[in-house]
DNA sequence: CTACGTCATGGTAGCGCTACCATCTGCTTC
DNA sequence: GAAGCAGATGGTAGCGCTACCATGACGTAG
């Protein structure tokens, strides 16, 4: 004679509290709710007056665990602040807001052990797919990515070697067209500027590299960066040194927005004329260069959208149609503004 | 003879792997995880070494079901991109990065209702902290944070009647204090700019008009709103009917930075002085404010720190240890800066 | 010397759900 | 008319873990 213990859960309704109101088998109320198309339109009914009645809600624990799957995405992202991010979040979240699946999200600090930590920590739920920052996981995080048994998506970047699926761009061509247009713009000693080198910046100096050389007009001097992280403050700085590393240049490359604000900001305070003494290029092109004064040339970069794209890859695989093409080149946009017009 | 299903688990090690290993009761193995401290020395080398030899990683979703409690803090903010709560983020997950607690990030869009879907969806899941933003939940909401069964902490802002706890600041006296600031510094007909009222908004700008008020300055021609989420491009746009309608404007106190940014940068395309013709107050003191040309008085808000401390009243409590005092206040500080140093 | 705590350990019985297989019905096929 | 089959439903047995209670060893008090 045990008697039952009490519910530890605390006492709200379970299935077999449906099945015996609704008068079925506590399978066919898990198949109304899961395959509502294999239980009849009657039971369906039934079941479904059952539910409402009883304001019963799935225990997504017990779930997860008889059926080795939960119903999460895994979201790893290097920063929170970094607005970039940001916006491929708020693509994966628009995109999974009207489906079941919960979002685990997890900040890597731009580190591969943290990655991996993470990884370690959302293998073992058995997430029903991953969504990753980047191409350059350590050999541990990508065979912990490799192993985990379900769709992974590598996002921001696309590269030779998929763990599974990738959505990004080219951020070695957008650094390339963002001097080659600096270049035709009549721009010669063009610098770079980068905060934060992750393994994208150094993809958008290496393009800048190639437009370079290609046009004979690089010099090692021309380039400034730093492993701080970026910040509008810190492109005013690293501005600052470089004009006085190079008291000729004649524009800047950013590796992005925020530097580049931050030099256009000290331009207005050395009333260094922009876009005649000085160009400015920045990268993503976020809401504000446009409205900036001068506005900035920028590339625009599809952020969104990946995060959109990716929750949709993702989807496919899990509901067994992976994409065609595992690797999609999303492109990006070279945005002219005035702060290139000569 | 029923042969065990293969293992749907996928072949990773069990905590009976590691009892068999350890030569000791499963229960001791959890015991030895999860409350060192009741194992003996011994015993608690040979599960370690045990666990270390076949690499095993606890269930958390089995763990979850038989402890009707998931090591996840469900974390509910209105806007991934807006860079005031990605901050707070960013103060939760470096409180939490070396626990064992997983985030599960909702995003509810500044609405009521999706709201309420979150935290239909949080709740089942038996979260060990809710940690959600504002305090004007519908009362569906309350009602399932209340019950919740979890520490709750509201946060961003203070008020009278927490379901658990809080953290914030006063966003009325923001208000107000930038505004005091703007009359003292010489200021007359100061326009209130914002958009996206949301309460916390709503607040300021009531902030606002009690200080216009006990000036004997307040004009409701003066007020610009509109529900559109904010951006510097609309900060522009706001700015510009602003001017339409009160073509007398000699300053502007703005709900938020960005749209402070936008006036900025209208004031340098229209070639309008500031801090001489039109004084700029922002609001939150993002970074970039400082470095602007000229660099723009704001109210620095304790963003970061706001998401640090709710992970530590949540994880007091959990901890059986219940902060004495429920409402924690952490304050705000005006940044007067060259936009207003008329 | 016995009664009684205390501590370390283990066994059992679930937590709430789903995978797997069995069963049953009704219909088609030859 | 028997065999075969598809579709709907149900029963059973776990998923991997922990709550609860039992047990045994030991020490301490009376």
């Amino acid at each position: 004679m045990t008697k039952p213990r009490s519910r530890r859960g605390g006492g709200r309704p379970t299935i077999a509290d449906v099945a015996r109101k609704a008068g079925v088998g506590a399978i066919t109320v898990s198949r109304a709710l899961r395959a509502p198309e294999r239980v009849s339109e009657d039971l369906r009914r039934q079941i479904q007056a059952a539910v409402d009645e009883l304001g019963y809600l799935p225990d997504p624990n017990a779930r997860a665990l008889a059926s080795a799957r939960a119903e999460v995405f895994g979201v790893l992202v290097p920063s929170l602040t970094n607005s970039v991010f940001a916006e491929v979040l708020r693509g994966i979240y628009d995109s999974l807001s009207d489906s079941s699946f919960r979002i685990q999200l997890g900040n890597t600090h731009y580190s591969g052990l943290e990655e991996e930590r993470l990884l370690q920590v959302f293998g073992p739920q058995r997430p029903a797919a991953l969504i990753v920052a980047g191409i350059d996981q350590t050999p541990i995080s990508r065979r912990l990515l490799e192993t985990a048994g379900c769709p992974v998506v590598q996002v921001m970047e696309t590269g030779p070697d998929p763990v599974d699926m990738m959505v990004g761009f080219s951020h070695f061509d957008g650094g390339r067209a963002a001097t080659e247009h600096m270049i035709e713009m009549g721009y010669r000693r063009i610098g770079f500027i980068g905060a934060r080198m992750d393994p994208r910046s150094q993809r958008r100096l290496a393009g800048y590299r190639a437009a370079m050389e290609a046009a004979g007009l690089f010099d090692a001097r021309l380039i400034t960066t730093t492993p701080v992280p970026s910040s509008v403050t810190l492109g005013r700085e690293l501005f600052r040194d470089a004009l006085a590393k190079v008291p000729t240049l004649d524009g800047v490359f950013c590796n992005n927005d925020d530097i580049a604000l931050g030099v256009l900001f000290e331009c207005h305070r050395a009333s260094i004329a922009v876009p005649k003494t000085i160009g400015i290029t920045g990268f993503n092109d976020l809401d504000m260069m446009e409205v900036a004064f001068p506005s900035v040339t920028s590339i625009r970069t599809p952020r969104y959208e990946i995060g959109r794209r990716s929750v949709a890859m993702a989807l496919a695989a899990i509901a067994g149609k992976r994409p065609q093409e595992p690797v999609v080149d999303l492109g990006f946009e070279l945005k002219r503004r005035e702060s290139t017009a000569r």
